[in-house]
DNA sequence: ATATCGCCTGAGAATGACCTGAGTGGCGTC
DNA sequence: GACGCCACTCAGGTCATTCTCAGGCGATAT
């Protein structure tokens, strides 16, 4: 599944750039086309895994590049780019397929988290599990639940997407800029100081959790000060 | 990986300078340009591993720069040299692909480290370990986990830099100007003594272990009286 | 032997990174 | 409309870290 080939389709050089290399750095194997019409061509070529296409081309829009492709037998699921305001019928409407959506402004995490589901959909491989686990820590992508020595805990969509980055890159750390950059909007403009707050919402629901034994669990989220934060063990 | 070919575009020239007579001796083939017009070119031809690049150039500012040379379908990482205060607008997002940033002033030290993450991303060769090794003390750059003798210390980080730079130079005597100008930022201005507190601090912290049979360590860091400073194995 | 010099290190002040409680406003739900 | 959840801001407190300074000690030279 990291060796997924990638369409990625966007006028505007900035996104498309900006989805391209992270995209390639998550470990897909990723084409880019900036207009429907080349989009068409490079899809049928390629053949990918997955399409992510924006809604608002100038030539030929989303809907009708995803039309053509159909017409002509080509299958890759979608995942559309679109405004928030983009007539949210439309949209939804198409996500009946394998296809899922995702609003612009986006943040990585997001983008990264709908092509993992869907692959795992559509290249339903038994291993591709969408559990990601860490010591006793538990996140089902799916259900979007997530579970601590065992005891489940919920988390507002932020604290889920925080946690699963650093799920993802366990062991590294990571600089508050770093994770400003994946959980965040792209056009996030705000303090790095909401990841301190986030970190610390983390660590309450998940880094206090009470043992059947009576114990604290040992706490996963570590701070390297001057640097940023980190998931692992506690030695 | 330390035979990379980098471009080092500043249009100041002591900045410029610096930076590339450092970085040949830190073991890469540079090529350094003064303005955005001449490093497009420069880049083109060359086509580096890697581009060392300032944001404020009076022609084309460092952005500018990328987003012409990407247009052109040239995909090497850039490390942008940034002013302190124009971080946080228009330099997020830069950690998402191969890219990222260091604020001047800098000191060499970060820049090299930064140079080394990026290739060790970019040109995933498995060997490309994030660990450096000296005798039994170990450097994890990923976790940022130092260990002498497999147990972990804990340093701060202007002691993790110090040690890697006498990691990077093991067997080499260090004058502590050549530290000076390595590990602190290079418009500091303060006490050469600084270098030796910070020695100080670093041999309490890794000279000092003590091992499972109740032996000490054999210490790593040496004084040459009236030189410098070397990291060895002593005898 | 003694003076000098370089280095070592403890103490302390200043700084700044980080943590978190409290509060505001937006948005959806009942 | 009231409520609750969530995202986000702000500011005060805490504590690690950075850096300075000065006394002591050992090496080196005369």
């Amino acid at each position: 599944m990291t060796e997924a080939r990638l369409v990625v389709v966007d006028d505007e050089p900035n996104i498309r750039e900006l989805l391209a290399t992270s995209l390639r750095f998550a470990g897909f194997e990723v084409f880019a086309a900036a207009d429907g019409l080349s989009a068409i061509q490079l899809i049928t070529d390629t053949s990918p895994d997955l399409v992510v296409l924006d809604v608002m081309m100038p030539d030929l829009d989303g809907f009708e590049v995803t039309r053509r492709l159909r017409e002509k037998g080509v299958h890759s699921p979608v995942l559309f780019l679109t405004a928030k305001d983009d007539t949210q019928d439309k949209v939804t409407g198409l996500t009946v397929g394998g296809d899922d959506y995702v609003t612009k402004p986006f943040s990585l995490e997001e983008v990264v988290a709908r092509i993992r589901a869907i692959l795992r959909r559509t290249q339903h491989v038994e291993e591709n599990e969408a559990v990601l686990t860490y010591a006793d820590l538990e996140m089902d992508e799916d259900s979007h639940e997530v579970r601590r020595a065992g005891v489940v805990v919920d988390l507002s969509p932020t604290e889920f997407k925080l946690l699963r980055y650093l799920m993802l890159n366990s062991g590294r750390v990571l600089s508050k800029t770093q994770i400003l950059d994946h959980v965040w909007d792209y056009d996030w403009g705000g303090d790095a100081n909401i990841v301190e707050s986030y970190i610390s919402y983390l660590r309450r629901k998940i880094d206090t959790v009470t043992l059947p034994d009576g114990n604290p669990v040992q706490p996963l989220i570590h701070t390297k000060r001057g640097v940023g934060y980190m998931l692992r063990q506690s030695r």
